[in-house]
Formats: C-alpha cells, sequence, structure tokens
RNA sequence: GCUGGCGUAGCUCAGUAGGUAGAGCGCAUCCUUGGUAAGGAUGAGGUCACCGGUUCAAUUCCGGUCGCUAGCUCCA
C-alpha cells in the first residue's frame, strides 16, 4: 500500500498498481480547478496518475488507453448531463468509452433528430465551461437500489440488481448529475477540449432484440481541437476509400433494386474476381487441393439430414420443382459430404481436401446488408477436409499458414477469434470439447495470439475466425476454419482405417478469402482502388498525342494484348492532360504517352502511377518488366 | 427484422413557401491535333423510387410500400 497525502492533509492509503481514480471525493471540493489530487513523494498525483508496481508514479495521459477511457467517458457523462437538461425524464441506460469515441443509450418519450445534436453539444459545451467536479461517491447495494428506483432509473436498477448483494457501488456526481459509474474519470468537466456528436441510431437495451430500443447517440472528444479536426478529416478521406464509392467509380460492381444484397459484377471487376480465383486455384493445387463443383439447389431432405432445415431454415431459400420441395445452399458442406460419400475412402487417401468455389445464397437480414460485405449472393472459396484423428492439429496449422500466406500477399493485417459452443449447438458436449481443445491447442502450437469468442461458434462446430479491417476501422470476418464432428455423424462418413475396419472421419470446412465479394470489398478499401498490376481491371492505358500516332498506338496494344496485357488505347480527340486525368482517376498503373518522338524512336512516354513522368523507356524492356511484374503477382 | 436519416438526369447535387424541373460532370455530334491532372460549341437525356389520400392542382403535404444509409441484432 501506498500512502498519499492529500491536499487537505489527510492521508490516503492506494494499492500499487493501480489508478489513482478514486481520490476524487477527497479532492474534489474547492481543489477542483487545480485538479489535484494529493501529493506523494513531493510529487503531484492527479486523477490521471497511475502508482506503478515498484510505487513510482506515472502519469497516465489520453495517449493510454486507461486515460482515454477516462476522458471519452466523462465526455458521455457530460452529454447524458445535457441530455437530462434538455429533455427532462429521459432514462439513463449504458454509457461507455467506445474505440474512436464513446456513446450514451437513452430511453426518452421525444425522438432524437440530427437538429437536436447541436442543441446537445451547446448544452455540453455549458457543462464543460462550468467546470463541475467529478466527485466520487460510495453506496451500499440497498442505498443505490432505493436511490436509483427513486429517480426513476429504471436500467439503473436493473443493472445494479445484477451486482452481488455485498458490492460497493461507486456513483459519480457533477452539478446536478449523477450516475451509476464504476470510473474512472477525469478530475472536472472543464477538461474536456473538443467534443462533437457523430450521429443517432437504435440499439436494443443489453443488445438484445427482445428488449425495448432505446436511442444511442454516438460522439468523440479529444484534448485538443486538432486532434479532434485530424481525426475528422481522416474519417472523411477513409470515405473516400469506401468500397461502394470506388466500385461505382471504377465501375467494378453495382446492386440493383431489383435484386437487394445480390451483386451484379461488372466487367471489370470480373477482372479482379477471375485473377483472384487464379491466383486461389493455383496455390490450392500446390497445397494439395482438389476442386470440385456442387450444386447450388438440393432437395429438402439432404438439408433435413444436415440438420440446416432445423437450424438455418430463416436464412434459407426454398424452391418448389415438380411438386418438391428443394432448397438453395447457403453453405456448401452438404454437397462436399455427399462428393465424399459417392465412393468409400482409405486413410490412405487422408488427408483429403476438397476445394470448392461455392455460390451461396442466404436471406440476411435487410438491414444487414453492405455492400459487397455483406450480400445475400457470394461465392465462398470453400474447401472440405477429410481426415484422421491425429491429424488434426498439423491440419489446421497448414490451414492458418496457408490463410497467412494468402493475407500476406496482400500486405493484410489480421487478428484472430476462437468461437466456441452457441446456444443453438448441434452434438455432444464431449464433441465439442474435443474439437474446441483442437483449435486451441493449433493456435497455441503456432504461437498465434487469439481472443475467445464465447458462444460464437457455428451450430455444427467451433471455428477459428480471420478478422480483416474496412477502410473505418470496422473489422469484418473473412477466413474461418470449422472443425466438425457433426455432419460426418448425420451422414455416416466413412473410411477404412490401418486395421480393415470402418471408422468415422474428422472434417474441417474452412475458408481463406472468406467470400470472393467480401474479399473484394476490403481489397478495394485496402488499395483505395489502386489495385497492383496483376489485379487492376485496366493494366496499361495508351495515349496518343494526337491523331497521328493511332496506329502505332493500336500496334503497341495488339503487341501488349497478344500477350495477355490488359491494355486500350485513349483515341478520343482530347488533350493529353486530359487523358492523363481521366487515367490517373482510373488508377491505371502504367500510363504509355505516345508522341512523334515516341513513334520514331519506337519508344513509350512512360508515366507510373504514382511516381509519375518516367520520360521515355524503350517499349520491348517495358514489357518485359510488366510481364515479370504481372507474373510474379507483386 | 428494429430505430433514426435519406430517395430529383448515368454520377454529384440544387430547386419548387403546392402551379409537372435545373447545374456541373459524363454521353452524342461538330470544331480543335494540342507533350504530362479538365480546349470550345451544339444536342440528347427526368412518370422528381412506387402506390394510395388530401387538393381545382402533388415532385413538394399526409399515409403505406420498396430501396439505400448509420447503428443494433445476425454473419463470410
Amino acid at each position: 500500500m501506498i500512502n498519499i497525502t492529500l491536499k487537505d492533509g489527510s492521508v490516503r492509503q492506494y494499492s500499487k498498481g493501480t489508478t489513482v481514480l478514486e481520490v476524487t471525493e477527497d479532492i474534489s471540493r474547492g481543489l477542483a480547478k487545480k485538479a489535484l489530487a494529493g501529493k506523494y513523494n513531493g510529487k503531484i498525483v492527479d486523477l490521471n496518475t497511475k502508482l506503478a508496481e515498484d510505487g513510482s508514479l506515472e502519469i497516465v495521459t489520453f495517449d493510454d488507453p486507461e486515460g482515454q477511457e477516462a476522458y471519452r467517458h466523462t465526455t458521455s457523462h457530460i452529454m447524458a448531463q445535457a441530455v437530462q437538461r434538455l429533455y427532462p425524464g429521459t432514462k439513463l441506460a449504458i454509457g461507455p468509452a467506445i474505440n474512436d469515441g464513446y456513446y450514451y443509450d437513452f430511453d426518452s418519450e421525444h425522438t432524437f433528430t440530427p437538429e437536436d445534436l447541436a442543441k446537445i453539444e451547446a448544452e455540453m459545451e455549458k457543462i464543460i465551461k462550468a467546470d463541475y467536479p467529478l466527485t466520487r461517491k460510495v453506496m451500499s447495494r440497498q442505498e443505490a437500489l432505493d436511490f436509483f428506483t427513486d429517480r426513476g432509473e429504471t436500467y439503473k436498477v436493473e443493472l445494479i440488481r445484477d451486482l452481488p448483494e455485498d458490492a460497493e457501488i461507486s456513483l459519480y456526481e457533477q452539478g446536478e448529475f449523477i450516475d451509476l459509474c464504476a470510473g474512472p474519470h477525469v478530475p472536472s468537466t472543464g477538461r474536456i477540449k473538443a467534443n462533437k456528436l457523430m450521429n443517432l441510431a437504435g440499439a436494443y437495451w443489453r443488445g438484445n432484440v427482445k428488449n425495448k430500443m432505446l436511442q444511442r447517440i454516438y460522439g468523440t472528444s479529444f484534448p485538443k481541437k486538432q486532434e479532434l479536426e485530424d481525426y475528422l478529416f481522416r474519417l472523411e478521406e477513409a470515405k473516400k476509400r469506401d468500397h461502394r464509392k470506388i466500385g461505382q467509380e471504377l465501375k467494378l460492381f453495382t446492386i440493383m433494386e431489383e435484386g437487394p444484397g445480390f451483386p451484379f459484377f461488372f466487367p471489370k471487376g470480373m477482372v479482379i474476381r477471375n485473377e483472384l480465383e487464379a491466383y486461389w486455384r493455383e496455390l490450392h493445387r500446390t497445397w494439395g487441393y482438389q476442386e470440385i463443383k456442387t450444386p447450388v439447389i438440393l432437395n429438402r431432405q439432404l438439408w433435413e439430414r444436415s440438420g440446416h432445415w432445423y437450424n438455418y431454415r430463416e436464412n434459407m431459400y426454398t424452391t418448389l420443382i415438380d411438386e418438391e420441395e428443394y432448397a438453395i445452399k447457403p453453405m456448401n458442406c452438404p454437397g462436399a459430404i455427399l462428393v465424399y460419400a459417392s465412393e468409400p475412402h482409405s486413410y490412405r487417401e487422408f488427408p483429403l481436401r476438397l476445394s470448392e468455389m461455392g455460390l451461396v445464397h442466404r436471406h440476411e437480414l435487410s438491414g444487414a446488408l453492405h455492400g459487397l460485405m455483406r450480400v445475400r449472393s457470394f461465392t465462398q472459396d470453400d474447401s472440405h477436409i477429410f481426415m484422421l484423428p491425429s491429424q488434426i492439429t498439423d491440419e489446421i496449422k497448414a490451414v492458418i499458414d496457408l490463410v497467412d500466406t494468402m493475407y500476406k500477399k496482400f500486405g493484410f493485417e489480421y487478428h484472430v477469434e476462437l468461437s466456441t459452443k452457441p446456444e443453438n449447438a448441434i452434438g455432444s458436449d464431449e464433441a465439442w470439447e474435443m474439437t474446441t481443445n483442437a483449435l486451441e491447442k493449433a493456435l497455441q502450437e503456432k504461437g498465434m495470439p487469439y481472443k475467445v469468442n464465447p458462444g460464437d461458434g457455428a451450430f455444427y462446430g467451433p471455428k477459428i475466425d480471420f478478422h480483416l479491417k474496412d477502410s473505418i476501422g470496422r473489422t469484418w470476418q473473412c477466413g474461418t476454419i470449422q472443425l466438425d464432428s457433426n455432419l460426418p455423424e448425420r451422414f455416416d462418413l466413412t473410411y477404412i482405417g490401418e486395421d480393415g475396419q470402418k471408422h468415422r472421419p474428422i472434417m474441417i470446412h474452412r475458408v481463406a478469402f472468406g467470400s470472393i465479394e467480401r474479399f473484394i470489398a476490403i481489397l478495394t478499401e485496402h488499395y483505395a482502388g489502386a489495385f497492383p498490376t496483376w489485379l487492376a481491371p485496366v493494366q496499361v492505358k495508351i495515349l496518343p498525342i494526337t491523331d497521328r500516332q493511332h496506329e502505332y498506338a493500336e500496334k503497341l496494344q495488339q503487341e501488349l494484348f497478344a500477350a495477355g496485357v490488359r491494355v486500350e488505347v485513349d483515341h478520343r480527340s482530347e488533350k493529353i492532360g486530359y487523358k492523363i486525368r481521366e487515367a490517373r482517376l482510373e488508377r491505371v498503373p502504367y500510363m504509355l504517352v505516345i508522341g512523334d518522338k515516341e513513334m520514331e524512336n519506337g519508344t513509350v512516354a512512360l508515366r507510373k502511377r504514382g511516381e509519375g513522368d518516367q520520360g521515355a523507356v524503350d517499349f520491348a524492356s517495358f514489357k518485359a518488366e510488366l510481364l515479370q511484374e504481372i507474373a510474379e503477382r507483386v
């Protein structure tokens, strides 16, 4: 324990390694303006001062996650205070700090509009100017229950009810406002220097669809005005990378009203798709996979047997054929299983890796649709791997390596999550335990950091998920490895073992891209539309300066075309600056400007994306380097 | 699916305090042949998302539907 002498002369004890955030009550009265908590070894201890394990003091700044949380969390209290001033009777739910800011959930008779945000912001400004100290209060559970019941804060009452009987309950007070809160906070409201309310949204109480939908207001705050401005600028910049915007500008794909969630791919989008698939096929061939294709429509009986009919029905499209019920596949596994079961297998074939670019359809909720990231019709780069129990760990590690190889190719940063048994799980507890342990073991042996997502697994098995970030930092699940001990059972899959007897194989489902659609969306945002040459829809654009070069332009075009290059000639009667501008907007990697000089010398004036004018280069050597770059997929 | 916002030309958007609409870009044609981010002229293009209601009159007001969107929920 450490003794801290407070300004009023009293001494309080704090344990090492904790942040001194609770001293507020001691110092707030009268000292708030200075926001000093006390002194320790002659040094000033502020609310944002941390006592390290060795007893030394460490100032917690906004750059520390803890300091940032205290800062934003305080701002959320200020927002709640402003809202309750402007809209009396509004009940408070929860209001945490989050990644880029904070939010607070309200239950109010008043429906907030975007115009209200400005009013609330102005009221928040008043509270900040008033520089109210934040005072911590402690109550027993019963006292807190009575207190919030009196105030009609039914959500807070519900939160307190969930706490243990002997819990010590902390509240933070600022001016006339008081809120149930564990802290931490900054010492006074005046600490907030830059604040902005971002948007309005609905959110279910406690994240449960069955509960009331509350009104959530998102905001963000920073210690400096400039930091807020920088943040808003970055957000604007990030929006320019949005794949929905770039997808339209570059004519990659569209989604029309005639088919919500069912994307159309334009020729340029198909180029990227096909290149990705070609890369995928090449890689999978060398990694020991064999490709199959299974039907999109299969009968109801199959889906009943697989369990999808009972566990995934609300997401499945169905249809009648000759008065028999069929379903459009939402997953590829049953098809792959039928392929497996179509002939007897020996353990000598294992691991048997069957891959499939499988087109699946899922009835996703309309509100969940999001460009190519979340659609109702998508192609999974699926594989089903059949193996011996003894091969599980190595095979999972191999899949992790394959996914890593693919993501590194594009320079992606990703994080991994392990999702465990959900509520609607099928199969025995023992099977779930065995499969979950197997996944965990593989992750540990790979030394891969991961986060556990309890209850987030698929209904047939636990999974490892690979998450990638989009332009504004939202993460999307792409790759996944799922261990399934259920379907082999349901379909009575077998292999002949060394002992000549029938045994049950282990099955893995896995995707690496995840879905081609989502992966293209992530890629588009990652590159901001400037795809590497091997993926670029147009790799080379030839720009003749006048009509005199058209013949030469076509000759070059044909030569590149014959070598498999995607090349276009801009022979409109526009000035060269104009043609360059357009080709730049299209993010074409290489522009070949040709005028009389180049025509005479058999050269091209090369303009490289991101690097500008490269001067005259020999066409043959340009072509050779280009072809090599494409072949190496760099 | 839920809550809020939005829906005007291919795109980005303006507009009508209720009297059937405009700009820029793009597109077409013509002039221009110009050396590294926008040359000029003319023209075509809209059942103002859809369906109802109010009104002499609705793109505008009201209701519903569909779609998009920010989140929530759900997921690759």
